[in-house]
Order: structure tokens, then sequence, then C-alpha cells
DNA sequence: GGCATTTACTTCGACGTGAAAGTATTCTGG
DNA sequence: CCAGAATACTTTCACGTCGAAGTAAATGCC
């Protein structure tokens, strides 16, 4: 009848099993890089899965998520979409596209900018600022804490994701 | 005219922005998790967009690349498209997906499995092994070497990566 | 002031992905 | 041997994302 998402695990690493090609073939040189991209693709995909799950009870997606929260953050609740896409890193086609599903379900509204009239203000709703409360206690709960890495990994892996970041020139 | 996917970089990192707010909302000891998780989702949406866009060329996305590189490596240069969801840990849907696209294109052909009538095998054709042998010169040199990390660093990230997918239950 | 350029969004099309449901085939327990 | 369950794919739908192109308003520069 129905079929699950995701197969069952596997009795070795596929990513060391691709290394190991990796050098079989001479790349040797990149093959540091590749398990490195290839296992932050990997672990993203884990990890996002889990937030999209916690989050979808409460109707939302992880990505409508952050846009609520940023709102919820911003001192006056509102922000311009542009601001948005740029605290996010995504496009503006995408901006547009979260605040049209964010709006269908009254979680923002548009607004005019008041003050550029080529721009567009996204407003958090009350249903938003709860909304969002919500969703953060069961992100905070089943997936944020309870991350299967120690106190002190956790910290290098944060730190090395953040050199990294910096460096690929992600902010300052 | 057109305009750019990505905005300009912030003077700021926005995850350590985040991390602030939820400390000042009490949500303390999931502060570690929550910037771990985001870190690991943005650091993936800068390498993977790195590796899309070396592949780009190529007329692949990196989802069929990799589906390429299975073949590429697998004894007989077929598989199961189960057996490519299972190595990729995707699910069914998008391996029909990706092995439609590639057979659109001729670098893959779907047989029927002879051991398994329900089955289908994916076999990579000669254009097929042509295109990923340059994707994959094309991807080690704008991607896997010269990552911003050291070699130390990067071995340390790989390992903690690492562990974490086998804890999450990805393999083993 | 007035025209070219830039900026802020929106729209459209292509793509990958998960969820859910459908079909065909193989396996299993009685 | 056969009915029910599990498998292997396919199909459809919702969604997020990028790339490209379009519109409208603000800026810049003579």
């Amino acid at each position: 009848m129905a079929t699950t998402p995701a197969t069952g695990r596997l009795p070795f690493d596929p990513i060391a099993e691709a290394m190991r090609h990796w050098r079989e073939h001479g790349w040797g040189d990149a093959t540091r890089g590749m398990g490195v991209v290839t296992s932050v693709i990997r672990a993203e995909q884990i990890l996002a899965g889990r937030a999209e799950e916690a989050v979808r009870p409460f109707g939302l997606t992880f990505a409508r998520y952050e846009v609520l929260m940023l709102l919820l953050f911003s001192q006056r609740g509102e922000l311009p979409l542009g601001k948005i896409g740029q605290r996010l890193q995504v496009g503006a086609a995408s901006v547009t596209n979260a605040i049209d599903r964010l709006e269908r379900d009254r979680l923002v509204r548009r607004r005019m900018n008041p003050n550029d009239g080529r721009g567009v203000l996204a407003a958090i709703t009350k249903r938003g600022r709860e909304l969002a409360g919500e969703a953060t206690a069961a992100l905070n709960e089943r997936v944020f804490t309870g991350l299967e890495l120690s106190q002190a990994d956790a910290d290098t892996l944060f730190a090395l994701l953040g050199k990294l970041r910096q460096r690929a020139g992600d902010f300052d």
C-alpha cells in the first residue's frame, strides 16, 4: 500500500565507502573535502528532517518557522521582505513564497512600507506569536535538547562550522 | 532586470544573534543544540550550493550526480532503484524522479530486473560514465579541494559529523 | 528636471523531496 | 496451494529553492 520515506539503515558508512573509491581513483587530495561536504549534507538531512517533523503539527515548515522567529525577535514585529531574505540567506522568491503561506494562515500580514513605495513589510500577528512560541517549545524539547553529541563535541562542532561559515563569506 | 539569488553578507553572525535571543527567553538549555542544528543547516546551504554550481555546466544536479557515481562505482554498472535510495538515503519517489531525468538525458537506462519481476535496474551508459568523470573533476577542483578549513579542522569536523550521523542511526 | 540604473518584490518554470495512495509481484504462514 | 502481508516502483500533490524575467518605485547623475 503506502511506502515510508526513508529506507533502512546500512551496515556500513556510505561516506567512508565513497572516500575509499576516491582514493582508489587517484583523487586523494580531494578525498578529505569530499568527505566533509558529503557529511555536512547528510547531517543536514537528518537534523532538518527532525526539525521539520517537530514543527509540522503546528502547520508550519521549518522555513516558515524561521521567518516567524525573525519577526518575533524584531523590535516592531515587522520587517521588510528583503531584510528577511538577507537574514535567512534565501532568495527573494523564497521569501515571497513563505510570506504568502504565512499570510494565508494569518500568522503574518503584509503592509505597505511607509518609507519606501517599492517595499513591503511582513508583520507578525497575535496568532503568529502564539504559534511561534508553541513551535519553539516543541523544537527545543524534541530536537535541540538531546542531540547525540556531548556538550564538548557540540561546542567544537559549532565552532568549526562557524569558522567555515565565516570564511565562506557568510558574515563579517 | 534579473535578481541574483543570495543577498549580501551580514556584518554579524545571525546564528550567534539567535542564540542570544534564546538565552534571553530562558531557553538556555536548548541554545547549544539550536546553534548546532542551525549551523549545520547553514553550512549545508553554502556547500551544497557550491556543489550544485560546479555540476550545473554538465547539465547535472548534485542529486543526479550522486546517483551516477553510485552506478559508476558499482561492480556491474547497474543497481536496483531501491538500493540506490538506500545508499543515498532518499525516498523511492526521489529515486524514480532522478532516474527519469537521467534516462531522459541518456546517462542511464532502465532495465527489467531479471531476478525480481517487481524490480527495475538503472544501468549507467557510456555517456553517463564520461559525464560523471568530468563532473567529478570539476567538483574535486572547485569544491572539494580548497575548503576554507585546515586539514586538522576538516578531520575533526568529519569525525564529529560521523559520530552524529552514526548515533542518529544513519548506519551501523 | 529627466533619463538610466538600482532596488524591492512578484511571477513562472524547473527541480528535489516527503507523504500518501496505487499497481504489480513476491513472499509467507497455515 | 492460497490468501494476506510485505516489497518495488510509480504517480500525484504540497512545498521550498534557485534562476530568469517582469513591474514599480527610488536614486544617481548630468
